[in-house]
DNA sequence: AATTTCACCGATAGTACTATCGGTGAGGGA
DNA sequence: TCCCTCACCGATAGTACTATCGGTGAAATT
């Protein structure tokens, strides 16, 4: 290995990055409440004093935590897109909506904890910037369904696209959570869950919207913005 | 308005009333972190230290929070089945079985809210109870569910039954958060969604567990225990 | 080599909260 | 009426955390 022949700036830097790490672990395993500059220091290596070095204040590393989870999370989004496109037919581009995700929380649970919790904690730093999160979630969500089949051509369809993403959203946080407590084993059975669960509010859509057509499974599929 | 002829204990109970209301209010506006014992004790109008002339410390608020929490939760879900029961036919039955517990949410927003975030904050007093409060509530869901025309037979269909269940009620939750935060203002078109997304995820189970039937509109409904 | 920069340190002032203590006065039993 | 009880009070010790300060030594610059 390596021995340190670091730059001063690299090594900043590193000591940054260990304090971002230790952050977002004390926050997944203790909450917010369980953040303090003590304990993100100590377990970054350093002096408490010597945060301050690295962020203005507290309220500052969670900003920068909320900013580079906003990153993460957009870059994810775009990934998941990309990745479904390539599905080699209708039924697989179906699960991997659904599935892309989930696996995307599995590989990061912390982060959708943190911003679950912070979604629903009006005392949390980041409250605001977590139903911003959420809402944009949604919205992709929605666009994909869209792409899945549906098409909302008024405001009344609109809004329940809206719904319908907003509820399938909330399951797929719910089952990747009881997947990552243990309850849930098989990814797989998630995702068949959430296609069903899918496949019914689709075809709600539909029935009221345009002419009944049968289940989605055969239909075309309209390409995505 | 009559004057103040109470007894002591009359007086000390109103006055506990009063903490234990302020303490909610707190709770849901600013969040676990938020709630001291100065806030709630100046909120009932009392000194910070006669806070502790009716729990023995901050910890036992929340549990006696928790456990009050607890008992409406489930008079609320007995009440919930009662009222279905009662429902003219299926149809209505099922609506019943999504708009009762919306109806309930959006009654008292803040105990959900708070439970919500309980059930998501490793840091919170009230977290094992929530989590606790969480798996009852699914597996009422999933009985709920069972009603509606699908009986799990088999260790895969039940752990399928419970997932829907959790995912529904997860999308419940969510659509009733977003109904009070003023995004989905009619609670009808919850309903509606709540329903479709329950039929796909019903049809889902029958056709892979028993022979294929119409959808569960017309079936016969097995009795709940 | 001399000098400057700066990441990190220990110490500490300041703030907010928890929980305890002795005192007080009105309720309520004798 | 006498006296005890106890809900409530103000004061305060103790604890935990935030943020600032001056000092230090090695890296970087000259």
């Amino acid at each position: 290995m390596s021995s340190t022949p670091l730059t001063r700036s690299e090594a900043k830097d590193l000591t940054r990055r260990r304090l971002i790490r230790a952050a977002l672990a004390i926050l997944d395993t203790e909450g917010e409440a369980g953040l303090t500059t003590v304990k993100v220091a100590k377990a970054a290596g350093i002096a408490q004093s010597s945060f301050y070095v690295h962020f203005k204040d507290k309220q500052d590393l969670l900003r920068v935590l909320g900013d580079e989870g906003g990153d993460r999370l957009r870059r994810s989004m775009r990934e998941a897109r990309r990745r479904a496109r390539e599905a080699p037919d209708v039924t697989e581009h179906q699960r991997d909506t659904f599935r892309i995700p989930l696996e995307a929380i599995c590989r990061h649970p912390e982060l959708l904890r943190i911003l679950h919790r912070a979604r629903h904690d009006p005392s949390s730093s980041m409250h605001e910037f977590a139903k911003e999160a959420s809402l944009a979630y949604r919205d992709h969500h929605a666009a994909d369904l869209a792409a899945l089949g549906y098409t909302a051509d008024n405001e009344r369809d609109r809004r329940r696209l809206e719904m319908i993403a907003e509820g399938i959203n909330a399951a797929t946080n719910a089952l990747a959570l009881g997947h990552l407590e243990g309850r849930y084993p098989d990814l797989e059975e998630a995702v068949d869950v959430l296609v069903s669960l899918s496949k019914g509010a689709l075809r709600m859509l539909k029935s009221s919207s345009a002419a009944a057509r049968p289940p989605v499974t055969g239909g075309t599929m309209p390409g995505d913005g």
